[in-house]
RNA sequence: UGCCCGGUAGCUCAGCGGUAGAGCAGGUGGCUGUUAACCACUUUGUCGCUGGUUCGAUCCCAGCCCGGGCAGCCA
């Protein structure tokens, strides 16, 4: 009867075909099924794209009775030719001469032809990718993921794979998840009275950030990228957090800050261009059902450059704005999520980038400028999402270093390692980190985080 | 973590101090090269949980759980 060892043709090269082809074969999953007396029309969506294929079933056929099975959800394979639609809105359909139900899916397969809310959607992570919307968001996902590494590797950076464990517990971005093989108790398991035997000597951390590490190589191998998951235990309940999250940090050796905001704007927008480029079909969904004024704004970011002015010309433009703000503007703290908003979406309508932050709402690494009172930091400003990149030039200079560390109550020998880059062979170097998430968010205008990444970690939320 | 909103059929939602409805999905029949197909008929509910008020609670009150929005933390 059916066997797998047949090729199954995607449907996205089916439907881009310019010429009949006798023998097909269709493996996929049933959308909808429409029923006439004599024959039914299947629709099959095998993930290689959006569109669905239109299968002819016809009453005569010996499986015929099998049609009943291909309920919305099911698996199946079809043999049969591919030729010009009869009807309209294909181009190109599929004659079944024998179909086979893989795998039925009952009455209550929860996805349906309606729409159905994200929420919804997100209770069944491990149904939604075979919805359109998510279908889009994965397909893209897995470009812009590439795209990522092909940016890198056309400038020479190597893609350097630094731990999830790590040790050193304050690196400046956050709460961290303890890594340990003790029980929950606490109690050891090794005998009463003693001490809790931790598995790496020293109690672990999952990694908040890859650029202490990335320093090291970069201070060997000149410009490095990494390209990898993130943990965070904040308690962080918002659409553009996560708990696990990945994250692209480039380091680059003889580079100062502003070398670095030239990296990272061209990086946002070469990945804006990518997907422009290679994922329309997509990119035309999203602008339809999830955010109309995506692709102008995408085409916008893509073609112009990025506005970028530091924090003292920040807090000015935001103070003479006029504007009643909840949080009022000071010099000295930081920018508020409305702040960034009215840079970003109101007075530049674009993308921008605000650096020399002062040096008190900053951590330890960030290099001291020449005025004493600010740091070589820099954030990469969006519309509907704000920070999508955090970066800074590296303080170099060991005394300063240690000054830093000192002022933030940091335990230098636990960082011992860090202070020796400055000790042989120091050199200036900035880096940023991108989340990948929130990239994902822009070019597809889906404004939940948990919506661009396969199975969100909240909060109080860890299924699937 | 704080403030705000919500939880009713498989899904989207309406309803209301007197014991529950629509559309879609599912089922049956019909019709059509259909395409979120159409027409007729039809099944389905611990109204989030626990307690309280009441003759009576899905509705009012309290606590809890879950979901969402915003803020902080950041990417």
């Amino acid at each position: 009867m059916f066997r797998f060892g047949m090729q199954a043709t995607l449907i996205k090269y089916l439907l881009a075909s310019d010429a009949p082809v006798d023998e097909v074969c269709v493996q996929g999953w049933v959308r909808t099924r429409r029923d006439a007396k004599t024959f039914s029309f299947l629709e099959i969506n095998d993930g290689s794209c959006l569109e669905n294929l239109q299968v002819i079933v016809d009453a005569t056929l010996a499986d015929f009775e099998q049609v009943e099975k291909a309920n919305t959800g099911a698996a199946i394979q079809i043999l049969g030719k591919l030729a010009p639609s009869q009807g309209r809105g294909q181009a190109w359909e599929v004659v079944a001469r024998s179909l086979a139900i893989i795998g039925e899916a009952g009455p209550n397969y929860p996805l349906q032809k309606k729409g159905h809310s994200l929420e919804f959607l997100r209770g069944i992570a491990h149904l939604r990718p075979r919805s359109n919307l998510f279908g889009c968001v994965f397909r893209v996902r897995s470009r812009l993921a590439y795209a990522i590494h092909r940016f890198f590797q056309e400038r020479d950076f190597l893609y350097v794979h630094t731990p999830i464990i790590t040790a050193s517990d304050c690196e400046g971005a956050g709460e961290m998840f303890r890594v340990t093989t003790q029980p929950p108790t606490g109690r050891g398991g090794n005998g009463e009275g003693e001490p809790l035997k931790e598995f790496f000597g020293k109690p672990t951390y999952l990694t908040v950030s890859g650029q202490l590490e990335g320093e090291i190589f970069a201070t060997a191998l000149k410009n490095i990228y990494t390209f990898g998951p993130t943990f965070r235990a904040e308690n962080s309940n918002t659409s553009r957090h996560a708990s696990e999250f990945w994250m692209i940090e480039p380091e680059m050796a003889f580079c100062h800050l502003m070398g670095c905001m030239d990296l990272a704007e061209s990086f946002v927008r070469y990945l804006v261009r990518d997907t422009l480029e290679t994922c329309g079909t997509e990119l035309k969904f999203f602008n339809r059902f999830v955010d109309r004024g995506l692709i102008p704004r995408l085409e916008s970011i893509a073609s112009r450059s990025f506005t970028r002015l530091n924090y003292g010309e920040a807090v000015k433009l935001l103070l003479a704005s006029g504007k009643a703000f909840q949080y009022p503007v000071e010099f000295g703290s930081n920018l508020q999520a409305e702040h960034e908003r009215y840079l970003t979406e109101v007075h530049f309508e674009g993308p921008v980038t605000v650096y020399n932050y002062p040096r008190e709402i900053k951590p330890f690494y960030m290099r001291l400028n020449d005025d004493g009172k600010t740091v070589g930091a820099m954030d990469v400003l969006v519309p509907g999402i704000g920070e999508i990149v955090g970066g800074s030039q590296r303080e170099e200079r060991a005394e300063f270093l240690d000054r830093n560390m000192d002022r933030h109550g940091i335990e230098k020998e636990e960082y011992w390692w860090y202070r020796d880059l400055r000790l042989y062979g120091t050199v200036p170097h900035s880096g940023f980190g991108l989340g990948f998430e929130r990239m994902l968010m822009l070019v597809t205008g889906v404004s939940n985080i948990r919506d661009v990444i396969p199975f969100a970690r909240t909060p109080g939320s860890a299924e699937f």
